[in-house]
DNA sequence: TCAATCACG
DNA sequence: ACGTACGTGATTGAT
């Protein structure tokens, strides 16, 4: 196989690389330029080629003016844009600090140099692979020179590769006789004139019969368009002159020096160096590969024998430790191991020692405190882990909730994240080291010594943020925040993911075929009334069958054409009798793919039961979430769906559950830290708020409230915790925006304190940049800064609304940590499944629901004590359903 | 991958 | 005058 050169078209490339992946984003969010994408497109040709020499040709700054002066060029043609110009020294730094030769040479193009560098290469019996943006580089592709444009697909990098062959089937014409066709047609954009009348197509017509333009000129008589005939002879100069302009130089003065040209080195230190400082993290990996760096950072011991493995453990000293168990990738399973003084250690699965092994000699490690263990995301460890029938004991610190509780509001916290926020390092993450999407690597297909240093980096990261991350916490007050609520409510969490709920499949089913059968004839009932079919889950094609065929009023809402959500169709519901219809669809589509497929889906199908995640480190206020399903959002409200709940039942015959929910927390919480005696003597009496706010706003007595008075008080009410605005209180309860307005500063008159709560929450995290909860959680609150109005709005009622929702989070947290350890000292067979924001569903064996559900309302209402109190209901049933 | 929709507190 | 309530997650269609 004969040698290869790839000669890359510094200047096409570039432009590209800037406009073809304009939104490419690196991790931090910020846009990549034109360097990165070159690079990007550089390294994949560089995989897919693999060519011993190498080379990139610039334009030097005074391109294509063979015939002109530059300042006449200049004013001709667009130069390239100011910021790409910006990005110039860059890139050669980049690429002279990887060896890559740089080619430029005063008066003539890129793509001479190209094509005198390809010439000289294949008289050396080198092949050369030419990579340009340009399609004039097409007339030196041949058969055995290649050509390749890369495109922009969608943020997808491909290329379309032109040998001779395939000129000539695309265009029609051989390579060559591409020079006579550009010039015949002209290029606006390159400056060449080409003949006036003669277009692409009569052009290419031209020079498929006659082969060369002066042969096309010589028998311009005979052409059949009229004004080309004429034209041709006329315009006989011009077009010699656009021939000569179009033909790319193939033996300018060039040294050919195969050593510069050669491959090698590119992926040194220093070039690592500067890839880390522009934080080109997806091509860590490639550099990271090379021996040179491999052996630098190459610090990690690896362990793949269980004698080995046994001997190390036998020999590790007790005291504080990272680890990282990787257990799910089916790619690669194993344990990493910091400890400062020994450094890291990987201990990698094989089929002579699978991972039950592992975990088993690992099991004094992880059931012993006195290692205490620095880890990430420990609840998922439990699950291996109790696998083996091992308790871990002696997890002391989690990375990922600390550095949840030290930014509430951060996208993720994964390694790579801590690593540079607490430790300012710059590691890879996973999906850098193993790629990502369709195309991922098997981790296992590094070298071991790479996985290795991988996953030893990771179990290093976690112990050495672990002391900066402390530090932080306490200064923010937030030690027994991190302590005392979220690692034990670690272990809560961790139990109820694995105890469970189960579902009555039967019943789920028997469910899902009677909404089956309404979705049906709802269906036809529909297209009946739109006279034709349409996809009635598409908002675009119903907004067309309502807005449009049948004429109903509603304006466009959305970014994309008509909205249709509910609010909007509610509106109309009386104009035409397919909108009721629409809603009712509506609610059955949700209820079966949501719920009823959606549950079935995740079932176990050999216990029955539903395993949800519940995170940890989702929300900005510090509720925790529910993922795969979401148990969290079951319908209730509506009858229809609230029978959904008839299908979560106990476990067996000899349970039942315990359904406790806080009564009002939130206004109770408001009534706590705004101090408003009003408010706070309501709930001391337990009277009916929003009965009460109805006789303050509207000033009426206490008993003469009607019902429409409370029901739009509790709206107020609502808005309140959220942060009001009279717009959106007036859109809620159908009334004026001047009436929204009088009821909100009628509402502030009778509860003064809560105004100046309000104001002062906002004063304080515009000024300290954060709010925080009674039990210091904290949420950054950035926008309070913006210049912007509908931001800072935004801000203002966040700012208020977190410390509400937030302590209320604060606070049921605290009852799980209580119910869970009374329920285990207690020794009783009963254990919390759910948590909904508000509530916690309990299930308890019947021969002690009466003391636990004492335990349960006992420790919700004493969770926390605040000046308006703590109250809760609970209910007992045989499923979900009943004991609401 | 985004936008629209809708389920919950 | 701005544009319009806080916090979530799953499904679907369209690009």
């Amino acid at each position: 196989m004969a040698e290869k050169i790839m000669i890359i078209d510094g200047n096409s490339i570039v432009n590209r690389a800037f406009y073809g992946v304009p939104l490419l984003t690196d991790t931090q969010g910020r846009y990549t330029n034109g360097v990165y994408g070159f690079l990007n497109i550089l390294f994949k040709l560089l995989d897919e080629e693999q060519p011993e020499y190498w080379a990139v040709a610039f334009d030097l700054h005074a391109p294509t003016f063979r015939h002109k002066t530059y300042a006449e060029y200049k004013g001709t043609r667009k130069g390239m844009p100011e910021e790409l110009r910006e990005q110039m020294p860059l890139l050669k730094e980049v690429l002279r600090i990887m060896n890559i030769p740089i080619f430029e040479q005063e008066g003539y193009e890129a793509d001479d140099i190209l094509g005198t560098l390809s010439a000289m290469a294949e008289r050396e019996g080198i092949r050369p692979v030419i990579v340009s943006g340009d399609r004039d580089l097409l007339q030196i592709a041949s058969e055995t020179v290649k050509v390749r444009i890369p495109k922009t697909k969608g943020g997808r990098t491909e290329t379309e590769d032109y040998y001779a062959a395939d000129v000539v089937e695309k265009y029609g014409v051989t390579p060559l006789e591409f020079i006579d066709v550009k010039a015949l047609m002209g290029d606006a954009s390159d400056n060449i004139p080409g003949v006036p009348g003669i277009g692409e197509k009569t052009a290419v017509k031209i020079i498929q019969q006659y082969h060369d333009m002066e042969t096309a000129i010589a028998h311009a008589s005979e052409i059949k368009p009229k004004k080309a005939s004429e034209n041709l002879t006329e315009y006989q100069e011009q077009a010699r002159l656009s021939k000569y302009l179009a033909t790319i130089i193939r033996d300018m003065p060039l040294e050919w020096d195969r050593e510069k040209l050669e491959r090698k080195d590119t992926f040194n230190p220093a070039a690592y160096e500067l890839i880390k400082q522009l934080e080109f993290r997806s091509m860590f990996s490639r550099f990271e590969q090379a021996k040179e760096i491999r052996k630098e950072s190459a610090s990690c011991r690896y362990i793949s024998k269980k004698a080995e493995a046994e001997a190390f453990f036998a020999q590790l000293e007790r005291m504080e430790t990272g680890y990282v168990l990787l257990y799910d990738e089916q790619e690669c399973q194993g344990l990493a191991i910091y400890q400062p003084q020994i450094g890291s250690i990987w201990l990698e699965t094989s089929d002579m020692f699978p991972l039950a092994e592992l975990l088993e000699t690992a099991r004094t490690f992880f059931a012993d405190s006195s290692f205490q263990k620095i880890g990430h995301d420990m609840k998922r460890d439990m699950k291996p882990l109790r696998s083996i029938g091992c308790e871990p004991q002696g997890l002391v610190f989690d990375t990922a909730i600390a550095a949840y509780l030290l930014n509430a509001t951060g996208n993720s916290y994964e390694y790579d994240d801590i690593s540079r926020a607490f430790l300012n390092e710059s590691n890879p993450s996973a999906e850098e080291v193993m790629g990502k999407g369709r195309k991922k690597r098997a981790f296992k297909t590094l070298e071991l010594q790479l996985r290795a240093d991988f996953a030893a980096k990771q179990a290093e990261v976690a112990f050495r943020a672990k002391s900066v991350m402390e530090e932080q916490l306490k200064q923010n007050g937030q030690d027994s925040l991190f302590y005392d609520m979220e690692m034990p409510l670690l272990f809560v969490l961790a139990d109820m993911e694995q105890v469970g709920i189960k579902v009555d499949e039967q019943a789920l089913r028997v469910y899902q075929s009677r909404l089956d059968e309404s979705i049906e004839s709802i269906t036809k009932e529909i297209y009946a009334l739109s006279e034709e079919p349409f996809n009635l889950n598409s908002p675009k094609q119903l907004g067309v069958i309502l807005f449009e065929k049948l004429g109903l009023r509603g304006g466009k809402k959305t970014k994309t054409g008509y909205s249709t959500a509910a609010d909007v169709l509610e509106k109309i519901r009386h104009d035409h009798p397919i909108v009721e219809k629409i809603l009712y669809y509506r609610q059955l589509a949700k209820l079966k793919s949501t719920y009823a497929d959606g549950l079935l889906a995740v079932m176990d199908t050999d216990t029955h039961k539903i395993y949800s995640t519940f995170n940890q480190t989702i929300t900005a206020t510090g509720r925790i979430s529910s993922t795969e399903p979401n148990l969290q959002n079951i319908p209730v409200r509506l009858e229809l769906g609230r029978e959904l709940r008839k299908v979560f039942i106990p476990e067996s015959e000899e349970y039942c559950f315990l359904d406790a929910d806080y009564s009002q927390i939130e206004l109770r919480v408001l009534a706590h830290i705004s101090g408003d005696e009003t408010l706070i003597n309501a709930f001391r009496q337990n009277q009916d708020i929003h009965r009460l706010t109805a006789s303050q706003v509207f000033h009426v007595p206490f008993d003469e409230v009607t019902p429409l008075q409370r029901s739009n008080a509790k709206a107020v009410n609502f808005g309140i915790v959220y942060g009001i605005g009279s717009f959106s209180l007036s859109q809620d309860l159908g009334i004026t925006r001047k009436e929204a307005e009088q009821y909100i500063s009628a509402y502030f008159a009778k509860y003064p304190k809560i105004k100046t709560y309000m104001d002062k929450t906002i004063a304080d995290a515009a000024e300290s940049g954060y709010v925080s909860t009674l039990w210091h959680r904290r949420r950054p609150m950035p926008e309070l800064q913006s210049a912007n109005f509908v931001q800072r709005s935004f801000g203002e009622r966040v700012a208020m609304n977190m410390p509400i929702q937030g302590s209320a989070a604060d606070i049921i947290k605290i009852a799980m940590i209580k119910v869970h350890h009374a329920l285990q000292e207690g020794g009783y067979r009963s254990r919390l499944i759910l948590q909904v924001h508000d509530e916690l569903l309990i299930e308890t064996h019947r021969e002690e629901k009466e003391a636990v559900a004492a335990i349960l309302k006992e420790n919700m209402e004493q969770a926390a004590d605040l000046l308006a109190p703590l109250l809760v209901d609970v209910h007992e049933g045989n499923s979900w359903f009943e004991a609401k």
